[in-house]
RNA sequence: GCGCCCGUGGCUCAGCUGGAUAGAGCGCUGCCCUCCGGAGGCAGAGGUCAGAGGUUCGAAUCCUCUCGGGCGCGCCA
């Protein structure tokens, strides 16, 4: 409807432009709202007064002109100038109950659009190092993402969710040392760990399997692994310098292929993990994109070549940079190390440059916020390709706190007492904890309430939704037991029926369904979906207690009945967009 | 120091991207089941939208400054 009338109103403009009462032709887009009060009608427009400057008019009179040339629609009841200059429509009741029809026909299609076009749009999001479990920080990137992408499919984008696996680098280097040292103390050598390893129970998990499999296979004396190694922080020396000589050792004393083994299964050890966490979590990809693929195939080398040869690259202290500063960002970027390594930087201008080699139309980056002095520099590196940089978008989240009675749990990576994901979900559940992710705008601080979230009453939103859903199933199974049955094409004859206030209300919020879904994803803020599946379920709830459904007289019960139907199908479109379930009963 | 994000009832947050009288939930006060699930509903109190300027028909929303909070500013990833 709320498209209909902006073509309505789009008419009206052009015919007034014809016939010369407007001077110029309309450029803007016109918008169309739902008003918040009853006397406004349905439907509001301000395109009058936006209009009044550059037409150099009165609002009220170019608003009804808009209205006097405004074409015929038949639910468009009555158009009329409110205030300053809105022009309010009103909608014909009975053509707003015809959703009721609508909804019951499409099912879980409803709301589903195509304003998408099939554009494609690629969705990055978590792409956490594969160096530990995915702790609760990730949990929100991994919920608003998943849930962007879905809501960009109900829209009509084609979407492809894609996990960047950091599976090169110095980070995995210390993974995989930190594995062979603790596979040496299991096969009984002693050592003094360093302080820069990775020092959590996963760690020892990976080295017990190795132990178990391998036996002393992998087993170098101490005395080797240290020898010429710098000391550690705590006995005053570097930590950095201290594992860089314990990663050489290890690739010295393993060579390329026993390394490369320990490496690779601390690697996929955590990434099955990782997958398995997502997967409970309802998450899934199109596509695990390689890190160490990039450099294999050349991408990295080729991405620094075609900087290079645009003029961007330069030497200087013998490593490479790029000239970033020429662009967006504030200094200039080392691409290439003097030790010859390439950045991680290097990567992702390599990656970046790949998706958009890839052909989509849009590249959607979800980020920790804490990553946010980054994004001058991709968008630079971008530019310098001459690629288009608008293509990019990067939506920062913020941290999530957890808090369990009333107290801010403390976490942090370096005492390694982080919650992690997996954790959270045995805690709170699946259903609460994706619900609880989203709730916010990414932009802003999210304070997770523990007990909230496990709470099994009406200050948990979570339950609330389901509620209504789980009560309407349970009008279902009354209705039987009552000995009725249902009769949908006979509610649906009679739907002109319902016209209590109540009723209409609950209409108007199963009609406004697919604006909230287009809103939501065009916007990239699941939290608009949260909001209506609250007050959606509210309004069932005041519904419920203020009037019988299961009623004597025929045609009204069945009317009500196919509302109520309505009302569950669009509870439950909405809670799946979120990644929760919609249970029968609770 | 520089940059990004945030500041809305006691608490946690919305506010449809510049529109009409700023809305919810929790908490507080008072109510509602001989009735389909009370895991529900109704009503009430509670706000100089951090502060000060500015932009225009119109500002919680946009611009500038100030104050408060978070996060970044590596040849780490």
């Amino acid at each position: 409807m709320k498209h209909e009338l902006e073509q309505l109103v789009l008419e009206s403009l052009n015919t007034l432009h014809n016939d010369g009462v407007l001077p110029e032709p309309f450029a803007g887009e016109v918008q169309i709202t739902h008003t918040k009060n009853k006397d406004h009608g349905d439907f509001a427009c301000n395109v009058a007064m936006q209009l009044a400057k550059p037409a150099r008019r009165n609002p009220r009179e170019i608003a009804q002109a808009i209205i006097d040339a405004l074409p015929t629609h038949e639910a468009l009841v009555k158009a009329e100038i409110a205030g300053p200059g809105f022009i309010n429509f009103f909608i014909d009741p009975s053509a707003g109950r015809s959703v009721i029809a609508r909804i019951l026909v499409e099912g879980d299609q409803y709301g589903r659009s195509d304003i998408g076009q099939g554009k494609r749009v690629q969705v990055e999001f978590v792409s956490a190092n594969p160096t530990g479990p995915l702790h609760v920080g990730h949990g929100r990137g991994a919920a608003y993402g998943a849930t962007v992408a879905d809501l960009l499919q109900a829209v009509g984008f084609e979407v492809h969710r894609e996990y960047y696996v950091n599976d090169a680098g110095r980070q995995m280097d210390i993974l995989g040392t930190s594995v062979w040292l603790r596979y040496l103390e299991l096969a009984g050598e002693e050592l003094a760990f360093p302080s820069n390893g990775y020092k959590g129970d996963y760690v020892w998990d990976i080295a017990a399997t190795l132990h178990r499999e391998h036996g002393d296979d992998y087993r170098h004396p101490v005395i080797e692994v240290f020898e010429g190694v710098p000391a550690d922080e705590p006995e005053g020396g570097d930590k950095e310098a201290h594992i860089d000589a314990l990663i050489d050792s290890a690739k010295r004393l393993l060579g390329d292929i026993r390394y490369r083994y320990i490496f690779d299964l601390g690697l996929n050890t955590i990434l099955d993990n990782i997958r398995a966490d997502l997967a409970s979590f309802g998450i899934h990809y199109e596509e695990w994109y390689s890190e160490r693929s990039l450099t294999e195939k050349g991408s990295v080398n080729k991405a620094i070549e075609r900087l290079r040869e645009a003029g961007h690259i330069y030497e200087k202290e013998g490593a490479l940079w790029f000239r970033s500063s020429d662009f967006d960002d504030e200094k200039d970027r080392v691409v290439q190390r003097d030790n010859g390594q390439t950045t991680y930087f290097a990567s992702d201008i390599a990656y970046h440059m790949e998706k958009l080699e890839r052909g989509f139309d849009l590249v959607i980056d979800v980020w920790g916020a804490d990553h946010h002095g980054y994004v001058p520099r991709v968008r630079s590196a971008l530019r310098a390709l001459g690629d288009d940089d608008s293509k990019l978008e990067v939506l920062l989240v913020q941290f999530a706190n957890l808090y369990r009675e009333g107290e801010k749990v403390q976490m942090s990576t370096r005492s390694g007492s982080f919650v992690t994901l997996r954790e959270l979900r045995k805690e709170v559940g699946t259903d609460a904890a994706r619900f609880f992710y989203v709730m916010r705008k990414c932009e802003q601080h999210l304070d997770f309430d523990l007990d909230l979230a496990k709470s099994q009453s009406a200050d948990n939103p979570v339950y609330y939704i389901q509620y209504a859903h789980a009560r309407i199933h349970s009008v279902m199974r009354q209705l039987s037991e009552k000995g009725h049955s249902y009769d949908q094409p006979l509610g649906e004859s009679n739907l002109d029926l319902l016209n209590e206030a109540h009723e209409e209300d609950l209409i108007n919020f199963l009609g406004r369904y697919p604006d909230v879904l287009e809103g939501a994803a065009l916007h990239r803020e699941p939290h608009q979906l949260v909001h209506f599946l609250r007050d959606l379920a509210n309004a069932f709830h005041t519904y419920y207690n203020a009037h019988q459904f299961i009623v004597e007289d025929d045609k009204l019960r069945n009317a009500r009945l196919n509302l109520c139907l309505a009302t569950r199908q669009v509870l439950a479109n909405g809670l799946g967009l979120l990644g929760v379930s919609a249970p029968e009963e609770m």
